[in-house]
DNA sequence: ATCGCACGTTAATTAACGTTAACTTGCGCG
DNA sequence: CGCGCAAGTTAACGTTAATTAACGTGCGAT
């Protein structure tokens, strides 16, 4: 217990990073219980229960790829939200983080919101609570950036917008042509859509803003 | 053969609807492959295989499910767009028709887009079928009502907009409270949370006609 | 050289699940 | 009355999948 010799860090991709990609790929492509380990297994090279060196088992994979993209949104959020800029370069900021992860993270963002219900309990607790604090985040950045919905009263239509607005650019996955050669039918390049997600965001926030100002804002407001 | 004796039509709700509720319920919950039959059977008070004698087996049942949701969203979607209105109304009432689904049958719109993968190859073409006539009509209309998208160039951006605008609308299971009695924070109401989302979808239509009117809205724009 | 461990392999175990078989029951109708 | 069928029941079957056991192999360090 020396030095590190047996950590093989200048591997050109270690091994249990192999397998994340891997099972990450297949997990958003068929569900996590549509995919067996013997296939994960395949993907990398090795057979089955191979895998088992590396993680505890199927649900450890789930729960890593969880875990580990829920902590990368909300540190990359923290990260850009203290950057010290006003309120609505801050926002921006979110957006764009938001934005390439969603380009660029495609399965892991799928699995984000899709596969949830198969973590245990403890898990899913975790995986929760990371993603709420990336909500309030955003939350508070939003209010700032629109004063109507600073009112305490708009707290949950900011939170609503926010939630909305998450839909908006996850809905990548679904309307992004899948192979880089040719589009199925003339889809948009990554740049030309991460532009367009970030202009709908924002129009979604000012809507939301907008709405606000208006009429009742508040809990409950019978009739029209 | 003669008129119709057997058919139990003034049952207060037949058993196959009370299935295809509970089977949705389930599957919404904890996906398909996470539910057994024995429990759908215990959801509506038989038990296991007696659904067999209601359905020819599991998949039949996601693939109704499925269909069926398809196939009511496309027509009330042509119901709404044949109202003979301004684009402006037309719109309106193809975004108020899908928030009420959105928010009135939520198990539903969640399967609908998250256990496609599940169906056999035939009735997903089906589903697949109608998704696109229903997107088809959206993009249609979308562009009627947004003249900078009207450009042939901008289609592929107006499509984009749509079924972001989808994710956005859908996005309601994931932000409105479970329970009606008290909400879990401070949820919206369910009408606030429609005018709501009838004035994000609006936005974000806005913004993507207003980011096409300016730069290069073509395929390959470099630089920023 | 050889010990020891990281990393795999294949075979066995166990549990769950979808589906089918065989059998019951209650009710409408000639 | 008693036929016949819709609608269930429980038991059995066959498959599949996750996990564990038992067993190899190559290499780095003493």
């Amino acid at each position: 217990m020396d030095g590190m010799p047996n950590v093989p860090a200048a591997s050109a991709l270690p091994r249990r990073d192999q397998i994340r990609r891997e099972a990450a790929r297949l997990f958003a492509a068929r569900g996590f219980l549509g995919v067996g380990v013997d296939e994960i297994g395949k993907a990398v090279g090795i057979s089955g229960p191979g895998l088992y060196r590396h993680f505890a088992g199927k649900d450890a994979m789930l729960a890593d790829l969880l875990i580990n993209i829920s902590e990368r949104l909300l540190d990359e959020g923290r990260r850009r939200a203290g950057g010290g800029e006003g309120p609505a370069a801050t926002l921006d900021a979110l957006i764009s983080g938001h934005v390439d992860f969603a380009l660029d993270d495609r399965d892991l963002i799928t699995l984000h919101d899709r596969e949830l219900l198969n973590l245990k309990e403890e898990d899913r607790r975790t995986v929760r609570r990371l993603q709420r604090g990336y909500v309030e985040l955003w939350v508070d950045v939003v209010r700032q950036a629109y004063p109507p919905l600073a009112d305490p009263a708009a707290e949950p239509v900011a939170r609503a917008a926010v939630h909305a607005v998450f839909g908006l650019i996850n809905s990548t996955p679904h309307s992004l042509g899948s192979n880089p050669d040719q589009g199925e039918r003339a889809a948009l390049q990554r740049d030309g859509m991460a532009a367009l997600l970030h202009a709908l965001a924002h129009g979604a926030f000012t809507a939301a803003a907008a709405s606000t100002g208006a009429s009742a804002e508040g809990s409950a407001s019978p009739g029209a």
